[in-house]
DNA sequence: GGGGCTCTCCACCTGCGGGTGGAGAGCCCC
DNA sequence: GGGGCTCTCCACCCGCAGGTGGAGAGCCCC
């Protein structure tokens, strides 16, 4: 896989935990640590001068946390990939951390087995992320296309069903059609969706609508 | 982790590959075969003889389709947890097995090291997937909210502005005085990009913009 | 039976949205 | 300089969308 060694960078505030960190992965085969960094400064800084092939970043830092310094790496230096090694795996810091471009992503308890081959993984191109934020990360792809999805604001099934139409882009008489009821039905129905959802037009309805995740067949 | 063994069953159509797969898991410590399916039908029925831990499913298969199968088992079987083996591992193939339900996702290029790792992650209420697959998820989540998003169909910056507050439900005249330009502009504009996207009316723009990820500062 | 909710339908009015045709100014590129 | 594109603006017309007020029928629950 690689002959020559991944070189590594180390961040985290706390002495004693990125001392600990440093010692065990300098026992690992294949990993060389060229620097540890005490802020997401420092982390920015020591990355442009030793060009690591991957940054194992600690997310609550001061000055500049791993989230900032970690969007700055990646897009200053594309090449220097980061895995997140932090205490908690909470929503709040996972995601905004993969957004800013970590490839990888282990909370604390992860050994240093897991730890040598999330490096690997992610210098290899692919990604390492422990199987509970896997996970969640399958949860959030499917919970915005499944949406199950409670009808808000009391609408009733019936205007769900208008809604849904009107953002398919269809008319006040296409919907009627679709519906088999008269215009006008469809017209008291609009004006009765569009004051539960506070919309002021069938626009704003649709955009209401796809928020809402409200389409057809729900 | 685990006392009792976790009961697998496997789904493949090949003969071959699926007693070879289950010879490889029969001689894994703690994981259990109990079924084996030739297509996506007979693995629905065997999940629900023996109700399994986890299924190892393929997913091109006659009959019913493994990413079929999955979601009949998931939806019937909540219990039994999905894990994707399978040759490729393109989008197509991907993201429907996972919005289906399946928790891991694997290419048969894995060792049976790897292929006990996934079952056991997935059985332990996490996920299993390779790690080229989360590479794939990272991508598609930083692809959506970042949404470096090419302009479609022609449209021009201004037209796509004008387009990205209809979607956010203004006026002509709301959208004219947020430009500085005359009310008559926001007509022009709009009615070339209705021609350009081939919407009828700015419902149907709404939704077009949402699909397409217009919205403001992009 | 009475009250409340939903779905159905009607008439009327206003105005914004959408369609057409035209035009001038600034920009870039050949 | 000429041609093409974009952005800007105007006038005119029409129709559907949106707002109001009202009403009858079916349903469920107290």
């Amino acid at each position: 896989m690689s002959d020559r060694p991944i070189r590594v960078l180390v961040a985290d505030d706390q002495t004693v935990v990125r001392e600990g960190i440093v010692m065990l992965l300098g026992l690992l085969p294949g990993i060389e640590v060229v620097g540890a960094a005490a802020d997401g400064e420092e982390a920015v800084r020591l990355v442009e001068r030793y060009g690591p092939d991957v940054v194992l970043m600690d997310l609550r830092m001061p000055r500049c946390d791993g989230v900032e310094a970690t969007r700055r790496i990646r897009t200053a230096h594309p090449a220097t990939e980061v895995v997140v090694l932090t205490t908690y795996a909470d929503d709040e810091s996972l995601f905004p951390a993969l957004q800013a471009g970590a490839r990888g992503y282990l909370t604390k308890d992860a050994g240093g087995e897991e730890i040598a081959r999330a490096i690997a993984d992610v210098r290899s191109g692919a990604a390492g992320l422990s199987p509970q934020v896997q996970r969640r990360l399958l949860e959030r792809l499917s919970a915005a296309p499944a949406g199950p999805a409670e009808l808000p604001d009391g609408l009733t099934a019936r205007e769900a069903e208008v809604l849904a139409l009107i953002a398919d882009g269809l008319s006040n008489t296409e919907i009627a059609q679709q519906l088999f009821v008269s215009p006008a039905t469809v017209k008291t129905h609009i004006n009765n969706l569009f004051a539960k959802t506070a919309v002021r037009d069938r626009a704003q309805a649709v955009a209401y609508a796809f928020r809402h995740g409200i389409r057809r067949n729900s």
